[in-house]
DNA sequence: CGTACTTTTGAATCGCATCAAATCTGGTGG
DNA sequence: CCACCAGATTTGATGCGATTCAAAAGTACG
């Protein structure tokens, strides 16, 4: 338990008298934050590392429902009286933990709070829209491409943990995103750079 | 531009003042409410009907990114200065206008309005994850299954505008579809009944 | 009654998953 | 510093499931 300074985003979105709710901690690789079923009474918000929201599959295999490094795990539990999934550190992470019920309070009493939250929920559905549309392309390159263009910065994505992690949340066997990724090299319709997938300009 | 009767959940969500805003139009089938890049001046409600957001895909096709039978289009264009996609009439249509304007200075006066309209995109944002979650799924056996336990009702799920419509949601080939559920039904794991499809009790 | 659409079935093809195995990598501990 | 291990990366071969194209039958609607 420590008081850690709050990264940039949460400094602008929460008000300040809950800065001080906050508290941070360091959660090794393997952890939990919480569990499916237990009733929520923190919100986390991951400042390093990573953490994945996971539940049990119909043929008892592990779902990755989302992945976060930096930004708000399962900011939807605010109003829920039960977790639907695991949240599962996968490497070391430092985590704030806010209150709900300070959350709720100060949202039910801060107008500009509540506005700023709406603003944010509203960009994870628009994200959360795009990653669908993308789950439907059927082709391995075309998602490949599509996840550059939609994530990425001018053409430009950076790989937040390997490859084989990437292919995962793209909805792909491993060895077919390698294969993509060498094809399209070949072709030369992609550029790799230490961690940066890169799509070169046309003339 | 008629008055309309406010739908139930409307009635709940919106604070009286705003129900004076609301205005009723009538779409026939092929209209649009809005277009990519336009700026958003009303929100839209649909009570009947059908309509469909849609964006222009990698290769000049049409990707349908959320079809709405009853419920807001587009709640995320609150607080954004224009259109991500077309909204598309698919079935004559019962819609309503809310101004976005009155929505916001509504949202930030009203603090339980507010926090409504917050639990209300949580549920969107967990539909939506539950949606990737079905969509990476690969068989399209298990891709129905999935929707059919996770959107139905104790084993039941209704088909909302045909099979072919479902097929397209579900990011498969109607073929496919309409195969799977052949062979479904022939080994008993399966009912279809008009437009339900029941997973049958196991004992 | 004709037109447009969905539903259904068939056959050919292809992309991707899967299994297997080799290589490469970073990090650990002796 | 090096041996070693766990994990990621890469390449190959095989098979299955889904897409695709085609065409027929059923259905709704004006």
């Amino acid at each position: 338990m420590d008081r850690v300074i709050l990264p940039d985003k949460l400094q602008q979105l929460l008000p300040p008298e809950l800065h001080d709710a906050c508290v941070g901690n360091h959660y090794p690789k393997g952890n939990c934050l919480f569990r499916v079923g237990h009733t929520p009474h923190h919100m986390f918000y991951v400042v390093s590392g990573e953490v994945t929201l996971e539940r049990v599959g119909l043929h008892g295999d592990i779902v990755v429902l989302q992945r976060t490094r930096g930004g708000f795990v399962s900011e939807a539990s605010l109003n829920v009286s039960s977790y639907h999934c695991d949240a599962m550190v996968t490497s070391a992470t430092v985590a704030l933990s806010i209150p709900i019920i300070e959350m709720q309070k100060t949202l039910a009493r801060d107008n500009n709070f509540a506005s700023r939250w709406i603003t944010m929920i509203n960009d994870e559905v628009r994200r959360l829209r795009t990653q669908c549309e993308r789950l439907r392309i059927k082709s391995v390159k075309d998602r490949l491409l599509h996840l550059i263009l939609t994530e990425g910065i001018d053409g430009q994505y950076s790989v937040p943990s390997g490859l084989k992690t990437l292919a995962g949340d793209l909805g792909v066997s491993h060895e077919a995103l390698y294969r993509t990724i060498a094809d399209l090299q070949k072709k030369n319709q992609l550029l790799k750079v230490q961690d940066k997938l890169i799509i070169p300009k046309s003339p």
